[in-house]
DNA sequence: CGCGTTTACGTCGTTCGTAACGATA
DNA sequence: TATCGTTACGAACGACGTAAACGCG
């Protein structure tokens, strides 16, 4: 059993058991992965994957367990070689950060160029994703971070730091009847009128679709869109009535009108996520420095390592958090 | 990076960094393992391992960090030939356990001659130390498992197991005045008496020490062995009485008159001790099989796999026990 | 016939052990 | 001077890439 092998072993699962494209993401050639995983097949003494005729099929029952094993093979050698690149200083690498597309649009520029300014060596890497794929990227190591927002609790895998916290806001056009007089609008109120939101708010767990039901409505979602970009154009059509989050209204929006809705929806929180027992490149604690200022490089570290969560600093809200999120400007 | 180069760089961390001594244990060349450090050093970009003159002297802090990530990486290594060899039914292996004497001597040959019955081709290797020493054993990876006994809460490391519980007795020669008269003894009685026990009663969180001092007695310890048959041997010729596992007490021992002691001692657990997230052979399920009877299979492995301790059957005490320990003898 | 895998083969790099050398107590 | 680590060298092995063959849709 080598390095080799199990990164081959990897690289082939997360190609679709694809050699070919496997060995282009190794930058190897195809029969040199063909073979190895052979080797390895043949030293462990089991199919690692079924085959259907040349080709790979599916991942064996053993395989899925031995893949696991595998990855945290690989997850440990990357620390090592963080551990190495910290310690001489390197300022080179690059950061992969699994994310929505609010989150990527609206909440992490500033801490991306602050980054930026600092590391200029480190190329950043944005994957957007659906809320749901968010944690799995993190977990299957391929990225070095996750962005993600929940309603309350944490989210359920690897180490979640609070950055900041959120709350939906209520977008019509200027003009629109809607709270016009200075009447905050009601969630009754709402469910009449046809909604611009996200796609997770189809989603039966949604806080926003939860907070309808616990009140007895049900809301008319007219359009849903993954992106906040277009449900604020469609708001513009006069589609309906967009809720989406507060992050992503920009003072530019002038043609828009935006009501709050602090007694309506839940709080949401955004976290970052980490990998478990992972070692951070000092950008990366930069990074997380610059996106949630609160907290304490020490305690992220030492959390890291597997302490007790303990107590965090309060977690700022949006708006109170800007102007700290860019301290070099200053 | 290779598998390899992190094999040497563990092997001449637990030879006390001693790299001749360290080539031999790994089956290879003093040169081959000091090329090999040297090759890991090179690409890390420092050094592991801090060197007076040619020698090495100590382990570099960043050595630490890289080390316990070479531990995580070798155990999972193991971990996935474990599987390997499961899956293709492999009888042959070898279960390293470090524990106590006492239970080497009195508790383990039941179920480890079970297990030789089962599996012939398992060798069974015993790793006696002292308590402190048994769960640095395991986590260092040096043995499969362990086996410790403790007055109350689970061993702070790795996955516990309760296996059985026991209590201390007191051990007299025949005609010793103690308790003839059918009276229990106290511990202000005991502690009047010069005592015969264990070296871990010497500690200050024993829980024998700590029974005496929770009643404002000193005891006086006349002498202390790591050793039951030592014990015995010495309350045999007079030079005090004898607290000790009811374990170590043997039919044969008809010389000695055995009191017990539930009013005056906490009763103790033993718990077999697995690293978390390991893969066991079968024959170490069959093992614990033997040695824990009231405990599923199957909870054991999804413990073992990170799951929720859940509710463990009762633990039987060792005398309850001792029939269910040889169900192939039934 | 294109796509993807395996087989065959030559080259190159790496590892390993032996032997000689060097430093340290 | 005995012990332990490094350097030097040659042999053997293993990994890699190129090229060709094979199977499947």
């Amino acid at each position: 059993m080598t390095l080799t092998q199990l990164r081959y072993l990897v690289a082939i699962a997360d190609s679709g058991l694809n050699i070919t494209l496997a060995a282009e993401r190794v930058h190897a050639t195809q029969p040199g992965l063909s073979k190895r995983l052979r080797q390895l097949e043949d030293e462990l003494g089991f199919q690692l994957f079924a085959r259907k005729g040349k080709s790979l099929d599916a991942v064996t029952h053993a395989g899925q367990h031995v893949l696991e094993r595998a990855r945290i093979i690989l997850a440990e050698a990357a620390n090592i070689r963080a551990i190495a690149a910290n310690l001489r200083n390197e300022t080179r690498g690059e950061l992969r950060i699994a994310t929505t597309h609010t989150q990527a649009r609206f909440a992490l520029p500033a801490a991306i160029g602050a980054l930026n300014r600092r590391y200029p060596q480190v190329s950043v890497h944005l994957q957007p994703c659906r809320d749901g794929e968010v944690l799995a990227q993190l977990e299957a190591g391929h990225v070095d971070l996750a962005v993600i927002s929940t309603a309350g609790a944490p989210p359920p895998a690897g180490i979640a730091l609070p950055a900041y916290r959120w709350q939906r806001v209520i977008v019509a056009p200027q003009g629109h009847p809607l709270g016009e007089h200075g009447q905050p609008p009601t969630l009754a109120g709402l469910a009449a009128l046809p909604l611009v939101s996200y796609d997770s708010s189809l989603k039966p767990d949604s806080s926003l679709r939860r907070a309808f039901e616990a009140a007895g409505l049900q809301p008319q979602i007219a359009m849903t869109a993954g992106d906040a970009d277009l449900i604020k154009t469609y708001v513009r059509t006069g589609l309906g009535i967009g809720v989406l989050a507060e992050m992503a209204m920009l003072d530019s929006d002038t043609d828009l009108r935006t009501l709050p809705t602090g007694h309506l929806f839940p709080q949401c929180t955004t976290w970052i996520v980490l990998r478990r027992e992972s070692v951070l490149r000092e950008y990366v604690l930069e990074f997380i420095a610059q996106f949630a200022p609160q907290l304490d490089r020490r305690d992220v570290v030492r959390t890291l390592a597997g302490a007790a969560p303990g107590e965090w600093p309060a977690v700022p809200h949006w708006h109170d958090r800007l102007p700290a999120a860019l301290p070099d400007a200053a």
